[in-house]
DNA sequence: CGTACGTTTGATCTTTCTCAATAATGGTGG
DNA sequence: CCACCATTATTGAGAAAGATCAAACGTACG
């Protein structure tokens, strides 16, 4: 028997509650919020740079990235969004998007227009606060990023991003038992750690030569979670997670 | 004649205005929050990682760094913050601070207990709205490093850094004409550009070579406004300014 | 006026990129 | 269910950006 579906807005409470303590009537403020489901294909825009953002969607599943291309057109990728994180409250409070939002895989969102969203920080401030504490927990995640592409060595800075996914992962309840899918394409991991998808494929050998990691098409485990820590130079803090999980 | 000079919290109010418009009376709330002056010498810290904020620190004088460390000891510098920024907010609503802050050079900083800023936020919703913009806005600048960082070459890398510092100062209007000093040592500019100290200087002699920069000592001016930001591929929409200058 | 710190220079080494080709894979239409 | 096509992964060889090491030179300030 399946436990019974979480939905889109119950998904997006527990997320919000792993940041700052949610009541039951915040977590029943944010179910009842008026949304509309929508399913996306995998590489559609749910906003581009420039962009005014009208409405907030909420992953509910599947992957999303944000990114960002120079000028000379190479692309950063600035951060994975797993189901149950909003995509788009940083921007709805900003005149215009500096970044876009694509999926990663084909999934569905909830969109929750703008206004519902400004009305309910309007009146209930432990959700607010919420917001607040999830925005800047996303933030020190950039910081954190800033830190993995600018500092660390090829290795070590896919290890991370690794680590993070599979964390984060965790912390949702997203991965049965040890092992995940990572939902992303080498060149894509390469734009996420400022390195080249060749590169990316060498280092990805030699973490499994090396035992680290174990891979079979896209699934990934770590034989050993805490030599994998080691290697990845990753401590949990960042995510300012309350619960520790993993 | 000097004009008057403009309080600590009077600096503030002035860079939140810069993201987010607030009246006359919210300008005054600020102003009237209670605080205390205090001088901080070159390299002393007002935020470790780990630590518990509980008072928030305002710049008034002098300039300031965040940054981390990896496991192996490397800095990366995470972002540079001018007179009138608040140093804290941050990781006022988060439980520890996930990265250092410090002073680049000596300064001066207004602290704010922790509460004072929790009641303003409570009873004056465009201040908190400001304050959440500006939050929003550093966590756009985080973004637009990771890109930096992850996908320029060096000199854009450098140049980049340059023109974001000159363009935030001037905002702030704390440049006299077109020249400014930049207030780090070469390797310190390594370490927010994720090069080596050798390298940067190597750099900068290029960038003074093609006539794209001057230099007497930490003087920075630009002969060209325009080509400079052109090799630097800047583009100011990332720092959400309501008005641009320069 | 000396000492510590910051800048500059040269020589050499390494990591990572580039370019190019080949091999798997996965999804699609018939 | 199969053949085909587009994407993705893998491999090799050579080039380049940037790192490393070491030394010399400036300069600010106590």
């Amino acid at each position: 028997m399946e436990p019974p579906r979480e939905t889109a807005l119950e998904l997006l409470a527990r997320k919000l509650n792993l940041h700052h303590r949610l009541s039951d009537k915040d977590v029943a403020a944010i179910v009842a919020l008026p949304h509309r489901i929508r399913k996306l294909e995998a590489q559609s825009y749910t906003l581009r740079e420039g962009d005014r953002p009208e409405r907030c969607a909420v992953l509910v599943s599947g992957f999303a990235i944000r990114h960002k291309l120079t000028g000379e057109g190479s692309r950063q990728i600035l951060s994975i969004n797993i189901p149950g994180e909003p995509l788009d409250f940083q921007n709805t409070f900003l005149d215009e998007s500096d970044h876009n939002v694509q999926m990663l895989t084909r999934g569905v969102v909830a969109e929750i227009p703008r206004e519902a969203i400004e009305g309910l920080v309007a009146t209930h401030a432990e959700i607010a606060r919420a917001i607040l504490v999830n925005a800047l927990a996303e933030a020190s995640i950039f910081r954190e990023w800033t830190l993995n592409v600018g500092r660390r060595d090829a290795r070590s800075r896919i290890a991370h991003l690794l680590c993070e996914f599979a964390f984060r992962l965790s912390a949702q309840k997203l991965n049965r038992n040890e092992v995940y899918e990572l939902p992303m394409t080498q060149e894509q991991l390469a734009d996420a750690t400022g390195l080249t998808a060749v590169h990316v494929n060498r280092v990805l050998q030699g973490l499994q030569r090396d035992g680290l990691i174990e891979r079979d098409r896209r699934m990934i485990r770590f034989p050993s979670w805490l030599r994998m820590q080691d290697v990845a130079d990753f401590n949990s803090r960042y995510l300012h997670m309350r619960d520790l999980a993993a």
